[in-house]
DNA sequence: TAGCTATTGCAAACCGTTCGCAATTATGAT
DNA sequence: ATCATAATTGCGAACGGTTTGCAATAGCTA
């Protein structure tokens, strides 16, 4: 906490409420959660001002985000990075894994999202 | 094309001009397409019936699906299935690619997708 | 060919996300 | 402590991809 808001006052943020609170949310829990369950835990921030934060904490490469259903899924990073979620109520859990692939003679900046999905114990009954 | 409109017949299906007007597209494009990519190519058909004749082929099982910005890219199901998808325009490549991940105590059905992001030679410049 | 049902086209709703703008707040200087 | 300033927020409306309800249509079977 204290180390990523001393890294926004270093880049010229202002220590705002809605920063500070967004962050502890995303601390606080383990799982993969989307802008607004972000924003359930904290309904005294606007949703406009969640999202803006994520975006901040993005562009400062804090943030690790896959792509769910037409749904964003925000989780600081760190290792392991990687999660299966349940397709029915988005439940998550860390996963550890490995790849490789070549090189990439037409692209640059390549970056790697890998995604699990699946049933939780709850919701495969 | 035979073969899929035959498993289409025998699943139950009626051969209609919308879904042959997709799978024909799906299977002359190698790249991953969004439905609205989908959709310019054959305006005949409507967007909404687009995305009915998408979610039919998901649930065959003939469709990799990645979700990139809060839109789906489609592709038929073929080996290698993975692409590294230009951030900016969206053109894509087919990756070869190996990885390798624990078993999953609490989830069943699990499915991965791998999402590879960069830039294309000529959006780089 | 006629009749029945699945499927389509259309328009409106939906849902996550973004945007413009006026009001507020953090910050550094007085 | 107070002030001035620009950065940031809240709000509501727009946006873009996707889904849905329903009446019209088209494919299949007899
Ligand atoms: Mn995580
Ligand atoms: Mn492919
Ligand atoms: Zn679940
Ligand atoms: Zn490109």
């Amino acid at each position: 906490m204290k180390d990523i808001l001393a890294q926004l006052k270093n880049s010229g943020y202002k220590l705002t409420q809605p920063r500070k609170k967004v962050l502890d949310v995303l601390l606080h829990n383990h799982q993969a959660m989307s802008a607004q369950d972000i924003h359930q835990r904290i309904q005294t921030v606007n949703k406009a001002s969640v999202y803006r934060v994520l975006k901040l904490l993005q562009d400062l490469g804090l943030l690790n985000i896959e792509s769910i259903n037409n749904e964003k899924l925000y989780c600081l990073t760190k290792e392991p990075h990687h999660h299966v979620i349940c397709k029915k109520c988005g439940y998550s859990e860390e996963v550890a894994c490995t790849y490789s692939f070549g090189d990439f003679k037409n692209f640059t900046h390549v970056q790697h999202q890998l995604t699990l999905t699946g049933l939780c114990k709850k919701c495969s009954k």
